[in-house]
DNA sequence: ACCCATGTTCTTTG
DNA sequence: TCAAAGAACATGGG
């Protein structure tokens, strides 16, 4: 479930678990995650202490004392965990370090195995490399309308690259127009100012309001449109699938693919363009 | 058995 | 050169 709030909650949880500890160890159970050559990352890593962590959108920095940097990307299925013995690993941990203080191993977990670790000379590198914007919780609404603004590409890939913000997925691009009442296939050049400032303000309060459930969905408002999406399989009969839009209880929320991406409309909220 | 899926990157086509 | 569409990746779960 990796979008930037997941991986912002990856992030504190390993800030606590493992910074101010050496890697004692890295234990590779399927290499397939690795975009370096399994040795250079126990060069790398071995005997290292994990000084710091930073994030980027949805790319998550391990800052080792060497100055070198552990990338973590979490792909489609990518978790983090910890556990103390090995019959304990979670389920689907490819790879995870061993931390010598508290003895616990870091999970890196990946069902699907599109998750990647990294190494990088510098955060400032990887991001030029990789040529990832701002982190969409800091870009101001000036730059992203500077971004947008240009385009006559249609909003919702415009929101999904990369390269414009960092950290927005398939998810939260849905919630984030819905909260600012704007179709996903308007054109980037059809916005106006006020709807670019709707927009950077939904992009903040979904955001930080996802953090603030450390992304338990679950948990989010019931305004979120979140809810009208099928991924609660165990939620409460009261609870389960709001095929209705939380503003306009007689419309029903629409799914349609959009640039390739499942993507959830209120027809009432976000009117489609030319209409 | 079939279809869908939270992301990224490459290829093809216009 | 750029943008858009499609495919590929690998696998689990409904």
């Amino acid at each position: 479930m990796p979008e930037l709030p997941e991986v912002e909650t990856y992030r504190r949880f390993i800030d606590e678990i493992a910074v101010g500890q050496t890697i004692a160890a890295v234990i590779v159970n399927d290499a397939h995650v690795l975009a370096v050559p399994e040795a250079d990352l126990r060069a790398a890593a071995v005997g290292r202490r994990i000084v710091g962590t930073h994030r980027i959108g949805k790319n998550c920095f391990l800052e080792l004392d060497s100055g070198q940097i552990l990338v973590l990307h979490f792909g489609m299925t990518g978790d983090i965990g910890a556990y103390r013995d090995a019959p304990d690993a979670p389920r689907f941990t490819r790879v995870a370090f061993a931390l010598d203080d508290s003895g616990l191993n870091l999970a890196f977990i990946d069902p699907r195995k599109f998750g990647r670790i990294r190494l990088a000379v510098s955060i400032e590198a990887y991001r030029k490399a990789k040529k990832l914007g701002s982190d969409a919780l800091t870009i101001s609404a000036a730059a992203l309308q500077t971004k947008i603004s240009p385009r006559k590409t249609i909003l919702k890939p415009l929101l999904l690259d990369q390269s414009i913000t960092a950290g927005l997925g398939n998810w939260i691009v849905d919630d984030v127009l819905f909260q600012a009442k704007i179709h996903p296939e308007r054109p980037g050049n059809s916005l106006t100012d006020k709807e670019f400032k709707a927009l950077h303000e939904a992009m903040q309060h979904v955001l930080t309001t996802a953090i603030r459930h450390e992304a338990n969905y679950r948990e989010f408002p019931l305004d979120f449109l979140i809810h009208s999406r099928g991924w609660d399989t165990s939620a409460a009969p009261d609870q389960s699938v709001h095929e209705c839009c939380p503003h306009h209880s007689k419309t029903k929320i629409e799914k349609s693919y959009v640039g390739g991406r499942a993507t959830y409309v209120c027809p009432k909220c976000q009117p489609r363009p030319g209409l």
